[in-house]
DNA sequence: AAAATACCTTACGTATAGGTTAGTTTCAAC
DNA sequence: GTTGAAACTAACCTATACGTAAGGTATTTT
């Protein structure tokens, strides 16, 4: 079964295309927890399928804190109930962030435009 | 005259409302290099003017070291002539970094609005 | 058996912009 | 002549997300 399919390091690092470092780091801040045989790391699907949640997130802008916490909530109720309803707050809050990130950078983009004319004014003279 | 004035450091701070850590940093960053009277650093108009670029340039979103670069072009050519060139192209950079930018957090934001929507149908069953 | 590969570890480095702490010098006032 | 404020200094701390160096172990291939 897929589900059985076992995973190392360098397998996903692979597949997924982070460095082997990445995904270590990643257990080392408690994001994944997969087994040991000796010292190699075994990934399962579940722990495969996390590794996905967390580069899903950080390309949508989560810290590496903020994915862990969704991730430990994760953990204590997996029937998805309350982290459903935390994530879609994150992801809310995330929103009024960028919203607001939005706003600052057109605010800049004008007084750089502005900065450019005056100094292209002064170069004419 | 008012091109006589002298500052200290927290003068500065006050009057610029920024910490006295944050303007001996730019000194040692070498941003900006006021006379010293013994120990104490003696700002003059000139010296005031360059922290004022600084902070300006700081909220348009240059680094320390972009705007050590420029103010160095600045000492070598008092004229103004090299430097504003070579802002006009700073400028035009970061105004499409910027845009860039904006472009990026607009793909996010139809992303996790997406995502929203994916986990509110979840919760609803 | 030796070499090559795969995997691991600890520990320090990188970049950015300072904050914090603690202790020191300088100088004027009493 | 000492106290106290004002200014200074050095050095360590913060946060973020890893990269890199240097070396150890374990397994696989030849």
């Amino acid at each position: 079964m897929l589900k059985d399919t076992l995973y190392t390091v360098p397998q996903l690092s692979k597949e997924l295309d982070i460095t082997e470092r990445a995904i270590r780091f990643y257990e080392s801040k408690g994001l994944v927890k997969p087994n040991r045989a000796g010292n190699t790391r075994i990934f399962n699907y579940k722990d495969r399928a996390r590794l996905l949640i967390i580069l899903r997130a950080k390309k949508l802008g989560f810290s590496l804190k903020d994915i862990k916490t969704y991730l430990d909530l994760y953990e204590v109720d997996p029937s998805q109930k309350i982290q459903s309803k935390n994530a879609l707050e994150a992801i809310s809050y995330r929103l009024f962030q960028l919203e607001d990130q939005k706003k600052e950078i057109n605010f800049i983009i004008k007084e750089l435009k502005s900065l450019k004319n005056d100094i292209a004014k002064t170069l004419k003279h």
